[in-house]
RNA sequence: GUGAAUGUAGCUCAGUUGGUUAGAGCACUAGAUUGUGGUUCUAGGGGUCGCGGGUUCGAAUCCCGUCUUUCACCCCA
């Protein structure tokens, strides 16, 4: 039987391996020297832990099944909800600020398309209980940290935020029902994705009044922090969301990423959970998706029943963004990382336990060695060695009848003799 | 979930109005090369033409279904 593999689903060979590699490598080293700390959970759950926040168009989109307890589960579509129950468990003894992160696989049952698959890869980190929107300046300064350590650069990509909080402000100010908030948040977020005139159809479909989606037009055509003073009159509400902009603004000019964020009253985010600033990182050049999105949740520890704590942060998957390394050629070479050190080759059948011996040393003394299983004549084992991107070669001939080793570097093709003894001396001093 | 396009070797692709045993480049294996690799040359292996059914004397080619991938919607935690 010709067995496939699963819709949306990859596999990944040694080269696949090592771009996913090198992104999750990435995604850790620059975690922790942003002061994160990592930490996982199962990669299954309760379902009701998905349901219990989401609506029935997202639970449609879980990959859930019944365990022979009879157990109602999911694959993990997101870590949020874990984090969240991790946190409240613990959150007495926990010392903060909590700063966590975590690289997780993940599952929807969507509709794959170009940047979205079913199982994925996302770098989420998270700052837990502090306030200040410097918290979230953190969030995106790390987050930028990965973008400009992955190669990108200012021309390569930008941060657009808002804020959840000055919007539902300003719809409050201008006399939009609460109820219609949510709905007028999916037409907000399609701003920048689709023409103006759609855009204003759309908008006309969710709100009756004229002079309301006047206001809101004005409101949206805004382009600077500056110019929403005057749109916000004397609305405190409002007044606060965008002094905390403004200050978020301040700090991550501070922090030296200033040229790479950009207010952008577009960014709405499609998750209801979001109580304050938003934002998302998109490449300058294509139309792809979002590359990475995140914000402050405020309510989603009390929500899974802890106590209510801020919180902030972002989530990044792996299929835009590999999608745009690739573009950017900043996967390349990627093997070589890969390669050995000494590749060694024996001159004559008789010497081959020799070789083995000192592939034995080279191995417990932490060097990366490898040797042919065929043997055979010399310039086949060079060819192997070349092939296996070895940077030294070691050859073993009739010199090692007086303890002498030839080594060979394969990457200007010079070579020496050196005494065994020597050879492994000046291996440990390395 | 809706609509559309796509599928030939591991990869990128040829393949005539339907006509003999489906090809190329790269990759892979082996040899040229019995103490020196990368280059080169030669040879070889590898394809139920995504899968299933239909039309036909005859199907990679035409028709239907299905799966995959991609695109536009929906959604985007």
């Amino acid at each position: 039987m010709n067995i496939q593999s699963v819709k949306g689903t990859r596999d990944f060979y040694p080269e696949d391996m090592a771009r996913r590699n090198f992104i999750a490598d990435l995604w850790k080293e620059v975690s922790i020297r942003n002061g994160f700390v990592e930490y996982d959970g199962p990669i299954f759950e309760y379902l009701a832990m998905y349901q219990q926040k989401s609506g029935d168009e997202i639970a449609s989109q879980l990959f859930a099944f019944e365990d022979r307890g009879g157990r109602m589960l999911a694959i993990r579509p997101e870590i949020t909800p874990t984090l969240a129950r991790m946190v409240n468990q613990r959150i007495n003894a926990l010392p903060r600020p909590i700063k966590w992160f975590s690289s997780p696989r993940l599952c929807r049952a969507e509709r794959p398309q170009k940047g979205r698959l079913r199982e994925f890869f996302q770098w989420n980190i998270d700052i837990i209980g502090v306030e200040d929107c410097l918290a979230d300046a953190e969030i995106i300064f790390c987050a930028a940290d990965f973008l400009l350590a992955a190669g990108m650069t200012a021309a390569d990509f930008v941060v657009r935020i808002s804020s959840r909080r000055l919007i539902a402000a300003m719809l409050e100010y201008f006399g939009v029902e609460k109820e219609k908030l949510n709905a007028v948040y999916a037409v907000l977020d399609k701003k920048s994705k689709i023409p103006q005139d759609a855009f204003e159809k759309m908008l006309e479909e969710a709100i009756a009044d004229s002079d309301k989606r006047r206001k809101i037009l004005a409101l949206m055509s805004v382009d600077s922090l500056d110019k929403l003073g005057g749109i916000a009159g004397a609305d405190e509400n409002a007044n606060k969301a965008i002094d905390e902009l403004k200050k978020l603004f301040g700090w991550l000019a501070t922090m030296g990423i200033a040229d790479l964020c950009k207010f952008d009253i577009g960014i709405v985010r499609g998750l209801a959970y979001y109580t304050g600033i938003v934002f998302e990182i998109y490449d300058k050049a294509g139309d792809m998706r979002a590359i990475c999105g995140g914000g402050r949740y405020d309510n989603l520890l009390a929500d899974f029943g802890g106590q209510k704590i801020t919180a902030t942060g972002c989530g990044m998957g792996d299929c835009v963004l590999g999608i745009i390394l690739e573009e950017k050629g900043l996967l390349k070479n990627l093997a070589v990382a890969n390669s050995i050190d000494y590749f060694v080759a024996f001159a004559e059948e008789s010497l081959q336990n020799d070789a083995l011996k000192l592939i034995a040393k080279l191995r417990r003394a932490g060097a990366k060695a490898d040797f042919s299983y065929k043997g055979g004549a010399l310039g086949k084992q060079m060819k192997q060695a070349s092939a296996v991107n070895a940077s030294k070669c070691v050859i073993i001939g009739q010199e090692y009848q007086t303890g002498q080793l030839v080594v060979k570097n394969m990457t200007d093709g010079s070579q020496q003799n050196v005494a065994e003894k020597d050879f492994f001396d000046g291996l440990r001093q390395q």
